[in-house]
DNA sequence: CGAATTATGTGAGTAAACGCACATACCAAT
DNA sequence: ATTGGTATGTGCGTTTACTCACATAATTCG
């Protein structure tokens, strides 16, 4: 299937929130060293240890940095789909992590290479600045995700992933296997075939060997724990916080403008 | 107890490794800004929600970051002793998280306002440098956590916990009582009872009424998870590297090469 | 088509941690 | 020394998720 076949709406550069938050003039430097690519179904984009030679803005699809223990046990710490970027290693200074990332739904991602995200980060304050909010809303994300996998019941769980997977691909269905969902719970097979089952009882999804279909949204909600929302209404948040104005750019030659709250996201 | 009274090992701020691995010029800079404060033990340095005024980077004593779910249960992210600093929020542009920063280890830690530390974000490479290994290795910690608290047993998450303690902390005892330990943990007070009493019979440790000493630290490692090592050595190799060139490098006329999407199998 | 593969459903027994209740031990203050 | 608060130990029934073992169903492929 060949990128340049699809849909522009899901090929488009501006549907990655990153991306379309950007000042036009940063932007317009990076347009033509974006490259779209595509991603695969449990495709690793960066094995662990591995040096992160692109940072990869996803259009469509979902990226996982997933763990896995000596014993083989899995398990996800956070989810990047188009609200943000695989590559925070990049600009951190690290270029490799202790995670693997990896392809849970496949779709589109445009990749920068890593030294031209390094040099715009360098150069450019809004570029810093939307960045390092990012950042913090990994940081936000991977938190609850520690805390939520202490307290809370798989069957919880479940409707927090599948919120997150929803809330970052178009349509109302997903393709996902029970398989794959307990390895980024990291839980068994089993306890999701059993939560899933009285979800799909309960008349909020229903489901068919991998295609996933979100009935009711509002009862998902209710019966996933408070770690959705709070993660969501943080990632807002930080959405909304305007760019500061920067006195000290010494690497900046160009024009400062200020950011023009970005249109709210399109989906 | 006053700070001027302190052992001067206890109070340099040359104790914290991220004060000491700056430039020499960006310490001269800062050095008049920084304070030093107190932490006693149990204090809320930063509630939810609220805006950190300060970034404080410890000398002695270790912070937490603490979630608490809307049910009372608690658990921690991350800790913060002499290798770090709490404020990550403040150059990320949040100024504000979701979770708490309580003090668990009573010490002191100097304290530098945050516009200070902004204005030096901005104008300093080598501060930036400094903060984003910090960041990662926060993030590294935290995701860490994440896997842990899915898969791994009280005992080894407890020893896990010792053992980030002790790093931090000089001597070989610390105080903390069981119930600290178990809300940091996120676990019952009685599970640590009881874990910590088998490893006072293994010989690992002894303790009475809030102090613990580490009777054989090789053995603490052992059976703690791997989890410890895991995040320890991230940490090591984040400062390892060192801080790149300032100007930034053209962007490199290198050969991309595509990523090869490897066979689909996952696990 | 039938066979192999993959995805899901289900049940029985087990283990870890939980909630609760209460006993014991230590420490500090009068 | 008595008292009261704090810290810790322990037992018991419950819950949740786990391990293991299969059964069933959908999909793919020769």
């Amino acid at each position: 299937m060949h990128a340049e076949s699809q849909a522009s709406s899901q090929v488009n550069a501006q549907n990655n929130r990153l991306l379309s938050s950007l000042d036009s003039d940063v932007y317009q430097r990076l347009a033509s060293k974006l490259e779209l690519t595509t991603m695969t179904r449990g495709e690793i984009i960066c094995p662990p240890g591995s040096k992160l030679t692109h940072a990869f803005f996803p259009v469509s699809g979902i990226i996982s940095l997933l763990h896995m223990l000596e014993d083989g046990a899995t398990g996800e710490s956070a989810v990047i789909g188009n609200e943000g970027m695989l590559g925070v290693a990049i600009f951190a200074g690290g270029y490799t992590m202790t995670i693997e990332a990896t392809v849970q739904n496949e779709g589109y991602a445009y990749r920068l290479p890593a030294e031209v995200l390094m040099d715009e980060f360098n150069r450019s304050a809004s570029m810093r600045d939307l960045l390092l909010k990012y950042t913090q809303a990994l940081l936000a994300q991977t938190s609850q995700t520690a805390i939520c996998n202490r307290h809370h019941a798989v069957q919880q769980q479940l409707c927090r992933r599948l919120l997150l997977t929803m809330d970052r691909l178009p349509g109302n269905e997903l393709h996902m296997t029970q398989e794959q969902i307990a390895s980024t719970l990291g839980v068994r097979r089993e306890g999701i075939s059993e939560a899933a089952g009285r979800l799909q009882l309960a008349g909020l999804i229903s489901y068919k060997r991998g295609r996933i279909t979100i009935l009711d949204r509002d009862l998902l909600e209710e019966y996933a724990c408070e770690c959705y929302q709070v993660v969501k209404d943080e990632c807002e948040r930080l959405e909304r916080i305007p760019a500061p104005p920067r006195k000290h750019l010494p690497y900046s030659t160009e024009r400062r403008r200020r950011i023009r709250p970005p249109p709210p996201g399109n989906h």
